[in-house]
DNA sequence: GCGTAGATGTTACTACCATTAACATTGCGC
DNA sequence: GCGCAATGTTAATGGTAGTAACATCTACGC
């Protein structure tokens, strides 16, 4: 049926509702819509989503995978010419994460925030979109590379993460200006991974 | 007068409604309490607490500086004896960090979501309390006792820093245990500093 | 084809909550 | 002590999540 249709059923409106809900996230920079907004937006009652979800925290769950695999694909994106091996991968997925971070800031609170509510359905990780598996894979080429193999990929993998999570979680919050109003943050994003792999060699 | 004395102003009703909100907030392990519940609990009428917050957020403002002073607290306390200079001071700082995350669960996304709703007002780092002051004191001796005088305080300081919070908040949002379930986050941590202390004498 | 069961939508509630308005009491400066 | 500003109270108002009862459509057995 063309966009425009208006029928009774709506055909797809789970997948509308998401999109609604993400757009009007992006939009308001805050996860505070209502149900009704993203009914409306979606072109259906405001009784009608409660058919798809259980309630609210049930659809942003949704909105949060997509988030998810939004990361995924940037971080696939801004990797591809980067020969596996190389530490310029390992910082490369990194300044994508934080610039994911700013860019989509709206997400934020969705993708960590909240904790232990949306904590458990974290299928958000699974299969090759998964920004975390790439991170995993550049990782395991590097200490290949650099013979540093008996290190355990995925420990200093999940270090890596924190340390360009944290510094992405603490600029968003603002605090960072606070003290350091001139910081370079991707700047120091990537001296971290390098003062970090230097250590590792030690 | 006395707790139980019942006289038609309450007398510290600001003060009395922000323990109310913290702990309402740790009891139900999410900031969605009522404003309702906390004037209930400090003995008031629903409305009383617009006499002394502008809105819940406001509230909300306060009580999030609290939980920063208990933050500041909490390190000077797990640091006293430990001499400046030596890392394990900056290491007991990180684990003082996580431990807090862990038990003030619920206090984690209002310090450190809902970005830039109540990131303006940061007056929480203000003061001797503040955990990153200390943080950059036990850095700045640290670096002095190893001969890196020549590093910048406030950039390692602000790199190991997110290290910690990183992982924390990775931890907190459940994440980690979907792909590492027994990981050992302050040993993490404890490697975490190390290895990057390490990096820095490369 | 056709008829019906179940999925999906709709309208019309309910209950709750934040916030405000109008009124009451009290402590403090003069 | 007097009067006013600060602080509380009760009673709306408006808005939102979620539910109930009813309507329409779609798919599938026959």
């Amino acid at each position: 049926m063309s966009a425009a249709a208006k029928t009774y059923h709506h055909g797809d409106l789970r997948n509308a509702l998401i999109i609604a809900a993400a757009e009007l996230i992006e939009e308001s920079g805050s996860l505070s819509f209502t149900m009704a907004d993203a009914a409306r937006r979606a072109g259906v009652s405001m009784a009608a989503p409660y058919r798809h979800f259980r309630d609210k925290g049930d659809l942003l769950d949704a909105v949060s995978q997509l988030a998810f695999y939004g990361l995924g694909v940037a971080a696939h994106n801004a990797t591809a010419d980067i020969p596996l091996g190389r530490i310029e991968r390992i910082v490369a997925l990194g300044h994508t994460y934080y610039r994911y971070v700013v860019d989509k800031a709206a997400f934020y609170d969705l993708m960590w925030g909240d904790i232990g509510a949306r904590a458990i359905g974290a299928d958000s990780f699974d299969g090759e979109a998964s920004g975390f598996l790439q991170l995993l894979r550049a990782v395991e080429a590097y200490l290949h590379a650099e013979g540093l193999s008996d290190c355990d990929t995925l420990d200093i993998s999940i270090k890596l993460w924190s340390m360009v999570h944290g510094l992405s979680a603490i600029t968003m919050s603002g605090k960072l200006a606070y003290f350091h109003p001139d910081a370079n943050v991707p700047a120091m994003i990537t001296e971290s991974a390098h003062t970090f792999m230097q250590g590792l060699k030690a």
